[in-house]
DNA sequence: GCACGGAAAAAATCAGACAATTGAGCCGCA
DNA sequence: TGCGGCTCAATTGTCTGATTTTTTCCGTGC
């Protein structure tokens, strides 16, 4: 796949199918096969990809892409699948494409930084380090001000779901699935409890990506920190009706969730900034 | 256009194309022409009309579309361009297809309520009161911390792209077009400022959807409220470098903002039927 | 009961043609 | 010279219809 940038073409090697009939086994390049779970569609595979060469970078904004007949013969596909990725690419802001100009990588502003895919992708190849710092910076903002909203409205039955959570993950470890999904589920419950879909929404995509960047952790350094009491005193909290209190719990729960990711391991620029308060 | 919900079937009446030749003008339902800014295509057209459709309530959670070939031949269109349709919609989580099922809306939990475009459609038809009332919720928790942060980072350009955005407020009003641009260009500088691209890209589209609900109240009623004051507190607090000040006026400013900001009307029967996890 | 395999339905992919949009250059006119 | 409109061509957009894959359902045999 050729993609033309300001100083001339960038050249990227894929190969989805092999003609019929010959011998040749199928090239998977990046997913297909690494996906296991969700089994992605051929055209949710070339958004991933091109979707991860994008906020990887590899791609800058303005860059124009190769035209759809090219792209696809080169990434030997059908246009209608090659097209729908780009479809699907254009409905996160990633690129934009109109006729006669061709399809080309907006500015980074007008991304959909907080979906899903697009947290996703950017935090595949190896997450910057601002980035990261930014996302937690968010989330402490957010999921803080979650919990003191799930103070004052919480339900006992949102409650006990946030017991159990705790009893699960501190059962199993986080160094288990069942333990990780019980973090998960708690945070989760919290943020039900807000009554806010948009908070739900917003905090369960960003916890989703920082999650699959904290898996590195468990690999690296065996379990820097028994999140349990720190999950404990957020729930007191939270049951005691104490906002102030389970706002700065979480605040400090994030704090040290930071602290337990690792820095990724290129980081140029490494100033500290000032935290809110 | 037939989709099935749990109780029957119920049907809507969509035709985009009318066949060549015939005398027959084009039927244009929702949009294309009402969004003389963007130009959408076709595909886009019918993304966004089944996108108000399902954020409206009018396809529920789990109701399954008719299948491609029916849905595209009432709605006169190519099975490419609905199919591509759907493709934006299940990027942005709105909807799920997979072979022999066919395409379901999803549950709302999965919606990424916080693109763009499904705000937009969300708040299209007739803006629901909770979610209006979520959504000033995270604005007011995200902006002003915004505020706190832009207080301690902003630089001196920054500062005056604020300062020259408030005094343009204050000559043309919020009546007019351009005052309207200056608000918005003054929380974009803002927001900049926290050097944050998360929540950049987070509060840009929460307000762009609040300020096309907003648009309303100034037809109803004449100009309820000078807002030049309340933002120049603001900008004076973030000028001081005084976080805890500029995040209070900020919330204040929300605030004020909400109440400006008139009740929707009729709340119909929009209600998310409850569906097992 | 359970593993295995066949059948069918729907989306997924393919192929190739034609239409619509739009930027660039050209031309003519004031 | 400058500007408005025209044509042209490149690229995406749309259409049609066939073929392939995936997935569920259901039977069949153990």
């Amino acid at each position: 796949m050729l993609i033309r940038t300001a100083a001339g073409w960038k050249s990227r090697a894929l190969v989805y199918n092999a003609p019929k009939g010959t011998g040749m086994k199928k090239l998977v390049p990046f997913g297909r096969t690494r996906t296991v779970s969700k089994a992605l569609r051929l055209h949710g595979t070339i958004a991933r990809d091109l979707g991860v060469a994008i906020t990887a970078g590899e791609y800058q904004p303005g860059d124009l892409l190769t035209g759809e007949i090219a792209s696809s013969e080169e990434l030997a596909v059908s246009r209608t699948a090659y097209r729908e990725a780009v479809r699907i690419l254009a409905a996160k802001g990633l690129v934009e494409s109109k006729p006669k100009v061709g399809t080309k990588v907006t500015s980074r502003d007008r991304w959909h930084l907080l979906d899903p895919d697009v947290l996703a992708w950017a935090f595949e190849s190896d997450p910057d380090l601002e980035l990261l710092e930014s996302l937690f910076e968010l989330r402490d903002i957010v999921e803080s001000a979650a919990a003191a909203l799930a103070a004052t409205r919480r339900t006992t039955e949102q409650l006990d779901a946030m017991r159990d959570a705790i009893e699960r993950m501190a059962h199993h470890t986080l160094a288990t699935p069942e333990g990780r999904q019980a973090d998960q589920d708690f945070h989760a419950a919290l943020l039900a409890a807000t009554g806010n879909p948009y908070i739900v929404s917003l905090t369960t995509g960003v916890n989703a990506a920082v999650n699959t960047t904290t898996v590195f952790k468990q690999r690296e350094r065996p379990l820097p920190r028994d999140p349990v009491p720190d999950h404990l005193r957020v729930f007191q909290a939270v049951a005691d009706r104490d906002a102030v209190r389970a706002q700065q719990e979480m605040s400090t729960l994030v704090h040290l969730a930071r602290q337990d990711t690792p820095v990724p391991p290129r980081s140029k620029d490494r100033r500290t900034r000032i935290r809110p308060v």
